[in-house]
DNA sequence: ACATAATTCAAACTGATGTTTTAAAATCTT
DNA sequence: AAGATTTTAAAACATCAGTTTGAATTATGT
């Protein structure tokens, strides 16, 4: 929400900034001479510092959860093709081509260390995408949404999509070769979710067969 | 390595701080004083603040990698059962109830901000246990060890486990109940194996499946 | 017990950095 | 176009925080 140029360029360089060196080592200076404009303006249009960089946190991360746009029914389609569509969609949000870096390096900051600001953004961008997902492996493996199962499974599917976002630190010194083309986005996307829709089904199978074997029991 | 009493009050007192806060913003007047010594006692037996910094994580990585002791051969156990090893060993490691809680949060702020510290500590702590995990995937799938599917699924275990600990933050708030009670950690660990292995068990089939048309063509 | 070295202490120093100030320039309003 | 308001500019201010200093204290070795 910048209201003219030199908002705007402050928040991009501020942005880039931050994400940089987290927001106590980020320097005023810093960002005001990336935007090209005065020291004084952050003061002037944001407040303070820590106005500025809530500012930046609410912009990057409404950016991200925007691109991110998942079409929870996709009526028609197989859970698996929706499971690899919402992986996708993840992914380009943070990885994108067009996206900005700068966002998903924030937010490694902010898990490092949150900001008061993070409650809502968990509230506003994650919830969202963890129903979603509990919603979906719910109606694989036949469990209730809320059930413990259902949620450590979506845990593990996130957990594998965000591997790529705040480990890449690791993955780059692991893995140096790997390369994030729209090509290479596609295949991790399509791996992630052939290897959680093999696992949830397997847990489907295992827990139908409970349910018949306690059927049995019972009767 | 603390020397002596000063030097290991202010290295536990500077893992907590340095965790909380990352290393710029954490305060050498704090870490003295939660240590109960004097400002220059740093200097006078650091050196510096990067070099107390330098030390900490040393010393932090040194315990969180020493205490994920796993035994890759375990001759006899299913791959299952060694995958599960190794996921409660890192778990453990990383939440057990007699581990300090500050060396995970510091590698939180580290995957954030890596410093010259975290290449050593990704070769001489990460690597071994990417190594490990791989050779146990591609046992499993029936691929070479530095093969494309094998780090993709190498990646996805490994994700799955350190979603615990870099998203914590995320987790306290999507899942405020969940606690991490040494039967929590036993019930992670089992559900990260057996979701993993369902899925690299879905891979080998279909990997043999298609040596086996490849095959038929070729004939 | 003495001398030497090692450590601790309180205080001061120095540079960096967020913020404020005051004036000039630009923009907008009527 | 004139005046008012908003924006930019350069410099100064004030505080915070890492480091240094030199004296006081404690430990060590002979």
């Amino acid at each position: 929400m910048p209201r003219d140029a030199t908002e705007a360029r402050i928040l991009e360089s501020a942005g880039q900034v931050f994400s940089e060196t987290g927001f106590q080592a980020a320097k005023v200076r810093d960002i005001c001479a990336r935007a090209g404009v005065n020291l004084a303006a952050v003061n002037y249009h944001f407040g303070d510092k820590l106005g500025l960089y809530n500012e930046v946190l609410r912009f990057g991360a409404c950016a991200a959860g925007a691109a991110a746009k998942f079409d929870p029914v996709l009526p028609g389609r197989t859970p698996e093709a929706k499971l690899r569509a919402f992986v996708h969609g993840l992914l380009q949000a943070m990885y994108g081509e067009d996206r900005p870096a700068w966002p998903v390096r924030l937010m490694s900051h902010e898990l490092a260390q949150p900001t008061p600001i993070f409650d809502g953004v968990v509230a506003k961008i994650m919830r969202p995408k963890h129903d979603a997902i509990c919603a979906l492996v719910a109606g694989v493996i036949g469990r209730p949404a809320d059930d413990r199962q259902t949620r450590f499974c979506a845990q593990s599917i996130m957990g594998q999509i965000f591997s790529y976002a705040h480990g890449r630190e690791v993955l780059k010194r692991l893995w140096p070769d790997l390369r994030f083309t729209p090509e290479t986005l596609d295949e991790i996307a399509a791996h992630i979710a052939s290897f959680s829709y093999a696992a949830l089904k397997s847990f489907a199978r295992r827990n139908t067969a409970a349910k018949r074997k306690h059927k049995q029991t019972v009767r």
